[in-house]
DNA sequence: ATGAAAGCGCTAACAC
DNA sequence: GTGTTAGCGCTTTCAT
């Protein structure tokens, strides 16, 4: 039998109301009392009934989260440091994987909704955001991490994929490499990272020839696909910018199997700065995301929404760090 | 303002009691009115508040997932897997990352609680396990998986560890190693590992010098200074066993550091066969465990005890298979 | 086949 | 400082 607040308040010899009130620190109460109700709380071994209170129109004390895959190590990053934040706040967090797939992301979206969850944090790419929209016009507090939905007025918290994408091929080209492959997944903030390095070819004077831009699906499986298909080309790279760390150690694979060292034959930079780029050999070059912080920043503005209803939607772009380790190098001739 | 069974019963013009009817699939329902009271439904966007109804002792439609760390890739592959299981149910899985330690695991267990879910997965270690055996004497669903807690009686789905470490021991054995060290995890599964590397070194009559056998915690770090610490030792080992991937991928670059090249100099298996063992270079040799049956298995265990109250708690051992990849070899001399 | 009404555990006016 | 009471959205007897 588990106890409620009618059973409290009989133990401690009070009404309901004392007991809420001394639960949500509401009212004012003698110091007396909410020692006996304390009392009879831990006696029972009570504990408040979340669902109760959320009908009254109180919190529900649970986020929901959207993420493409959690198995990928940077979603499990991203997911612990969202986590970890929201429990400092005392909020559970609902898990939800996407794998991208439109079809999944509506279906967790109205699983949610049934769950009365207190906000949404996105790191799903929702291509086709309209239900996220909607439920923006509606008010509830959402944010956006790690993601980008250009048209939609929302709180964002992203790394700067641009600055990213010019960091990593600016150390390539400084490196004294010319021809530079890249290798992108089909999301949005890629695109930037694809963008910068357009950018920073044509400052060099450099050309992109045909096949030096891949696009595939975020697998070390299709980096391995991907670096193969790149590495077969008579003209081949000198380097390649993988655009996320999954990526960078299927074409370390790739070129391992093609009897290219690295870095000596071939310059490798990867993104995420995840727990891959350490334990491939040699470690991975690679952009770092400030994941904790990105986290941390995600569930206050949050939390900070749902205080105050239509407050200003935020746009925080946080600096990536080039991590220089042993895949790349001085180009050799 | 969102929909409720009220709005959707006077837009079709019926009782609550009716679209209650219709939503449950209970009582007996005219085809026409069935078909309006969807009508109304899909046309107020209407989905059902699960908080309410858990209050009138439905289900929440929500379990509990206790890992000790989500972005450690073991537990992100397992929580992935729970997860989809669970969503193939209509069910949403809270995540919670308690380090192992005693403090988040009691904190997370009342958060929980407070938040009605209807069932709970655990993969922490839960040292005192007072709190869970206080739920399950109350009939509270739970499993555990890939985590033992010998003195509960609870459904359970794990690899068979002392098979595992049998299996890690013997292949190292067969390739003529005779000076074999072992790094384990603090935690309960590693105690079976250590059983049987300890049992399948006794039976090839080998002796485990002073200072084989190091405890440390799951993260490549710590792999990285227990292999430094066994690797400095006047009489090495010429081989390791290391309880789980992360380990064994420090140990990699300890062996590195060292100047020992694997597997030539130094054989190494892993556990876990997670995302990193083919990544490293050499790829480990590591013992895998068939996470992705072992989710499904739990969260079917769950939904079973759902159902029967008190059914028999079950304990289902599932076989680990060696996966030789490049890390080990004959030795040499 | 349908509806009226009670009540799940809780909060928040409002009264005292 | 404390209690009475009305409902939040829903399910479920029990009538009709």
């Amino acid at each position: 039998m588990k106890a409620t607040i009618r059973s409290v308040a009989q133990e401690a010899g009070v009404s309901t109301t004392t007991v809420s009130k001394v639960i949500n620190h509401t009212g004012s109460i003698s110091e007396q009392t909410r020692k006996n109700v304390l009392a009879a709380m831990k006696k029972l071994n009570y504990s408040p009934d979340v669902a109760a209170a959320s009908l009254r129109g109180k919190r529900t004390k649970a986020f929901g989260l959207l993420v493409p895959d959690i198995s990928n190590p940077f979603y499990a990053e991203v997911a612990r440091s969202i986590e970890d934040r929201s429990h400092d706040f005392g909020y559970n967090v609902m898990m939800c994987n996407t794998d991208n797939d439109a079809e999944k992301e509506k279906n967790y979206l109205s699983l949610l909704t049934s769950q009365r969850i207190d906000g949404l944090v996105v790191a799903s790419a929702f291509r086709s955001p309209d239900l996220l929209e909607e439920m923006l016009d509606k008010g509830f507090p959402m944010v956006l991490i790690a993601s980008e939905i250009p048209k939609l007025s929302v709180n964002t918290v992203t790394v700067d994929d641009y600055k990213g994408g010019y960091l990593a091929t600016s150390h390539l080209l400084s490196l004294g490499h010319k021809k530079i492959a890249i290798i992108i997944e089909n999301v949005r903030s890629n695109a930037a990272r694809l963008a910068a390095f357009k950018e920073a070819m044509q400052e060099a004077d450099l050309p992109i020839p045909d096949g030096f831009i891949v696009k595939t699906e975020a697998a070390i499986q299709k980096g391995y696909e991907s670096g193969k298909k790149i590495l077969s080309m008579k003209e081949g790279p000198t380097a390649i910018f993988a655009c996320n760390d999954l990526l960078a150690a299927g074409v370390l694979q790739a070129a391992k199997e093609v009897g290219l060292n690295i870095p000596q034959d071939l310059s490798v930079v990867g993104f995420d700065n995840t727990v891959l780029s350490t334990t491939t050999s040699p470690m991975l070059t690679t952009i770092s995301q400030p994941i904790k912080l990105m986290g941390a920043k995600a569930v206050d503005l949050l939390i900070e929404e749902m205080k105050q209803e239509k407050g200003n939607k935020e746009r925080l772009l946080l600096s990536p760090e080039l991590i220089i380790r042993q895949s790349t190098a001085s180009i050799s001739i």
